[in-house]
DNA sequence: AAGGTCGGTTGCTTTACGCAACTCACACCG
DNA sequence: CGGTGTGAGTTGCGTAAAGCAACCGACCTT
């Protein structure tokens, strides 16, 4: 490829996300570091990722500010990778991701997600920070909205 | 790179979802289709994609039910694309993208999501689907757990 | 007939990824 | 004190995926 794009014309900030998350493994080696895994070599045997290619999501994830390293022994000096503040907030992010692919996809492995407030196996429903009503996309308008869009509707009208 | 690797050993449908939405241009087309954007180069003058990308990640989309193509004219012969039910459930993690990216991104670009129900501008909170309670990392059990993760554990149990 | 629209395809170039091998500093084992 | 193991990467090589620009074919408008 050339020079892996830039999408910051976007404005938006599902583009700056996707800017971090956006490739085949960054999300996977979050969701390892939610597992509980940390270390170099356990995200490599469990995910079978090149190692070239893991040294630089997890620098990556660093530079973002997703995972910060923690030295957990001084000789020879070795550090482990745990989540940031901002890190944290990505579970909701893979909390969404695990309910699609629950719906849509499968695996041989099924794994259960189990709420132990109330005790059921379970999955994430969005709802509104406000009201606390589940959102939908009938019941949200987003503003303001894409240029193109607007001047596809303009042209429809007249038509 | 050498082809594409596969990352279905994982076993994970979080894995197999990445599968599908884990590059820098598929999720922003999927978020302009929910902003009401059909036609190839609608895509093309908001994403700034080049076509041929843009023409692969529509076609990918199509084989894995996100997408439809709908005729909209016979003479010449034009298609406009569509969410299917499937793509439609991309919404919710669309919104979570969102939350994530408007709490820790910024953008020149400020886009509000309003709830209509209750009129205020607000964002997703994952509640479980059976009880209705704010889920969270802390709340919540994964099973079964990595064997990275169960190696780990004993090794360092038996120290 | 000249130019515009729409939805792509083709060709060329570059780079990011996959793979395997190597490194370096230490620790443990006999 | 030599050999093996662990941990966290780095280096080198080959290839395919992505960027860019140009082109295409069927139609429509001026």
């Amino acid at each position: 490829m050339p020079a892996k794009k830039s999408i910051e014309h976007l404005d938006c900030v599902v583009a700056s996300t996707i800017d971090i998350i956006g490739d085949r493994w960054t999300l996977l080696i979050v969701r390892d570091v939610f597992f509980g895994v940390r270390r170099f070599d356990d995200f490599q045997r469990d995910l079978q990722i090149s190692r070239n290619v893991l040294a630089d999501r997890l620098q990556q994830l660093v530079t973002h500010g997703i995972l910060k390293t923690v030295p957990y022994q001084d000789n020879p000096p070795r550090h482990e990778y745990r989540l940031t503040d901002k890190g944290r907030d990505l579970f909701d992010l893979l909390l969404a991701v695990w309910r699609f692919g629950d719906k849509w996809e499968h695996s041989n492995v099924e794994r259960v997600v189990i709420h132990e407030d109330c005790g059921h196996a379970t999955h994430m429903i969005p709802a509104c920070a406000h009201c606390g009503a589940e959102l939908t996309r009938h019941n949200l308008r987003v503003e303001p909205q894409l240029d193109v869009v607007l001047d596809r509707q303009r042209q429809e009208a007249t038509q």
